[in-house]
DNA sequence: GTCTATAGTCAGATAGAC
DNA sequence: GTCTATCTGACTATAGAC
């Protein structure tokens, strides 16, 4: 008990200040001492801090991935021989994130995890690495139920998705007692939780849209309107 | 000219920088020595990193939020009495962002902002106030557009919208000679530039789709389908 | 305005006693 | 496994010569 209590300990406490203000900005020094643990503690348990973020990944993600592709393989088999319906792609993916965005358990992981879709550090490669293969299976069964879409426009509305989900996934926590993020001071109001069903009918409204026609088909060039 | 010019190539460098490789991650030192300027210039220029910060931000923020402001105005006037088309809307607010993000003067900024969206530091404060009139101004036009929409969902929607854009700017130019950003290995193919067309297409379809209903309205009420 | 030199701080990491 | 004590390096910032 002991030695697993240490260990899981640190990794709840960094997994915690490491959402609210960064990898960077959070020492091994503040780490340790909001634990009650030595500073040696996390070099003797992780190896470096380094190892430290790269086990806080590898504690929540691998089973957020496996969620997902649970989701998707029950909506294709109950679909049969036809693709599953956008609606039921789009919730496959988003609510295994935003479910545990409402566990006390996984919350700050889960805005962790939405910055680090745009964040620099070096320890983006091993990120990437699992959540390919979630991707490509999503890309691949969009592309099946939107047959009619390039491509190209298929991967852009995928990266929306993404977008809108990381969104979602950084904001509504926010660092307790501080100002407040920025898609919150966009509005008047505060809104504490975004609803699935809100995701589900955007986004999905949005996969279904018709194929965008180029800017600029050959009439209409560059024309001022008077 | 050469006071001047130190200090815009200051600028550049460091904004260059920051992009690639964050802003905590970035030292003065490498800034003063890329620019091939003394470490001391920093302070002399600008008092001190986060003053070096904020006249990255303060150069480039009010230019892209004057433009969409004043986009969304020319839209307005020009829909006279009924509100703009929720597609002008949605590119008033876009096509700013998208294209400095293809100009060789801003790009790195670009890049820089979307980044900004989800980070942590502290200097978040003024770039949110700097952002919260255009965020004002462009959900209260949606919601004028679309009158129907219950003020929550309005902003879950205008979150999506934003979490879209910061998705596509942070994404394509990725760091130089480095792994390729988590957008792009969701995909078989890079895509190397999201068209506006593609925005405007896809959040126009999820803006204007039908308010979503709540998930258990009464019935159905955590029923396993059997 | 620009430079050198350095103060002062804090970071991650480690050796070795217990 | 845990701790104290310490090393080494990097950082921001400043004082003062030119």
């Amino acid at each position: 008990m002991e030695t697993t209590d240490t260990k899981t300990h640190l990794l709840d406490v960094a997994e915690h200040l490491f959402a609210e203000h960064g990898i960077d900005a959070t020492s091994l020094r503040k780490i340790t001492s909001r634990a009650n643990v030595n500073l040696a503690a996390v070099h003797y348990h992780f190896g470096s801090k380094e190892g430290l973020v790269q086990a806080i990944f590898a504690r929540r993600l691998d089973p957020l991935n496996a969620d997902r592709l649970r989701r998707l393989n029950a909506s294709e088999t109950a679909a049969g021989d036809t693709p599953p319906p956008v609606e039921d792609l789009v919730e496959a993916f988003i609510d295994p994130a935003l479910k545990r965005l409402r566990k006390r358990e996984s919350k700050h992981f889960m805005k962790l995890m939405g910055r680090i879709y745009s964040d620099p550090s070096e320890m983006h490669e091993v990120i990437h690495t699992r959540f390919l293969e979630v991707g490509r299976r999503f890309i691949t069964a969009f592309g099946r139920a939107l047959p009619h879409l390039p491509h190209e426009e298929l991967v852009s509305r995928f990266k929306f998705l993404v977008g809108a989900m990381v969104m979602v996934l950084v904001d509504p926590l926010s660092r307790e007692n501080a100002p407040p993020t920025l898609a919150e001071t966009h509005c008047d109001l505060i809104t504490k939780e975004t609803p699935l069903n809100h995701f589900v009918t955007f986004l999905s409204a949005g996969m279904r849209a018709p194929c965008s026609v180029p800017a600029s088909p050959k009439i209409q060039d560059e024309g001022v309107p008077s």
